[in-house]
DNA sequence: GACGGATATCGATGGTTGTCAATACTCAGC
DNA sequence: GCTGAGTATTGACAACCATCGATATCCGTC
């Protein structure tokens, strides 16, 4: 594996190595329509509001959750594919 | 998923989101016998062997490879279905 | 245009982490 | 037991990160 592809992954698991990332990825997943905005998600993960809005911003940085705004509400949803092919990284190597 | 899940699942992507930890496990998969011992991953990555010993230290400890001394020797091997396992969690998050 | 609610950004802070130099440990051979 | 080679550990330092409070931005409503 080339050093500019093993940083490139380890940036997108970076994003997904945090236990309330994890749980943000896993409560948009779970959701109705598979997307939810910034306030379904503040109180179930106990984190304030700048907090989880940080941890958005990882994640949509890292190509893994999409981020559209509809009015006043920011709606995050799962970019399709994105999980599979780090799953793929780790399939193979094994 | 439950907090104290996505506390040990971040630990596991914590240990492999790292670039140079990402090549010591394609390393080793590649290896002859899947197997490789510190000597022959330190030139390849370009680090001293502390550094790598760490890095291999890291990866056993989130139980992805297991490691094995024969003589002077510590040959370091991937722990069969640990990644699988990594894997299933992001496919089933889609 | 002013207000209020939802979200994003900024600055600061405590904690974690990757790296290296130096050193200690372990085992095989003499 | 001594030596040398392979590996692990320790201490230190710089860089990064998760969290929070305060503040700014954006948009719908009145």
């Amino acid at each position: 594996m080339s050093a500019e592809r093993a940083e490139r992954l380890a940036r997108q698991f970076k994003a997904i190595a945090d236990p309330n990332r994890l749980r943000l990825v896993s409560l948009i997943s779970a959701s109705a329509g598979n997307e939810a905005c910034v306030c379904d998600l503040t109180e179930p993960l106990g984190l304030g509001q700048p907090t989880v809005s940080h941890h958005l911003k990882v994640l949509v940085d890292a190509g893994i959750l999409h981020r559209e705004k509809r009015g006043v509400w920011a709606y995050f949803s799962i970019v399709p594919g994105a999980l599979d092919s780090l799953a793929g990284v780790l399939t193979e190597a094994r």
